[in-house]
DNA sequence: GAGACTATGTAGACCGATCAGTATAGTCCG
DNA sequence: CGGACTATACTGATCGGTCTACATAGTCTC
């Protein structure tokens, strides 16, 4: 039987998960053959472009899982407040219950690599679209103007990094919390 | 004291600008080395404590820098929102003149560190406390509540840190333009 | 349906380069 | 002298990446 790409999945799993946390340059390969139980062949085999490739991919798919959760929350949330509230609340989960360790999946790695690795940048502008359009989306069901929308959906998201880089460096989830009152209240309204 | 640190100035500020362009796991000490022409006996007189002490004084001097600028910015501009647009004008320059590669000088190094090296995240979290502080006096001056002002100062932090890095991700200062029209003008007023 | 061939995937030894950091000898200068 | 600083050789570990050998399984041919 091939049961194949089960290594393929954990190997980007695990990726993933250390290059949130770690960051790329700092994350050995070695660590994510461990981490993920799959042998060092098997890397090379799923991912020939080597580390360069696992990042893209990585980007790629820790991209693609929050633009997964946005939409959830969009489908589940009446009013950008109601929404930009509710995200904000689940980052604060998410970065207390990793003792401040997990911040943005894929901040870390883009702010490394994005001006060597061209692939893993396009990874991250191509995320970054996908959270805007989103969330672009949930202000013109609000009534706000396209262009209008999507600028604050833009602020919405470079607000969101910020506050989650602060967090991390502060140990504190305040930071969060206030860009959720001050986001959903008077400057995104 | 003879011509001494002339050495010691040239690595923190070659490590300052490799590990802004780079990050801190990616940047050798070999490369801070050839880059500020120091030999490596030197380095481990003036930075016992290694790498990490040298991003730690890196973070220290790099946002010590920033707060003077704003400092300056604050004292040459009349109003928040006019302090707001002329830094985000100065970001604009130096991100444009790097073809994207300075980004936030310690951002980066904190979001690879901060969870690993204390003394690193310290410098990071006095840095911020800082340029908050600063950018609240400015909000103060206009009439804004000790309190309001201090939130929206860290606030527009995580706005400009959150832009650089979705300027860099993008190769284009749009998202710096894009807060500057939105913190000055409706959201931070 | 037996055997050969090919795909895919596993497995880990192995490579040169580079890593951060240390050791030690020496220079310069008050 | 003696302490500040330079200079370089060196360490063991780890880096990302390549290599060959092998196991498994589907398919083609006769």
């Amino acid at each position: 039987m091939p049961r194949s790409s089960v290594h393929r999945e954990r190997l980007l799993q695990t990726a993933i998960r250390l290059f949130r946390q770690r960051g790329f340059a700092a994350t050995g390969l070695a660590e994510i053959l461990a981490g993920s139980g799959a042998p060092r062949g098997s890397l090379y085999h799923y991912f020939p472009g080597g580390k360069a490739q696992l990042g893209a991919e990585a980007v790629e798919a820790a991209g693609a899982a929050v633009t997964a959760t946005l939409e959830g929350l969009r489908s589940r949330t009446a009013g950008a407040d109601a929404f930009a509230e509710a995200y904000v609340a689940l980052l604060v989960r998410s970065v207390e219950a990793s003792g401040f360790r997990d911040g943005c999946p894929i901040a870390t790695v883009l702010l490394e690599t994005a001006a060597d690795e061209p692939a893993i940048a396009t990874a991250g502008r191509r995320a970054f679209e996908a959270w805007c359009a989103v969330i672009a989306s949930v202000y013109e069901r609000d009534g706000v103007e396209r262009q209008q929308a999507a600028e604050r959906a833009m602020q919405f998201v470079a607000l969101v990094e910020g506050a989650l880089l602060l967090a991390r460096v502060q140990g504190s989830a305040e930071p969060l919390r206030r860009i959720a009152r001050g986001a959903s209240a008077a400057a995104l309204a």
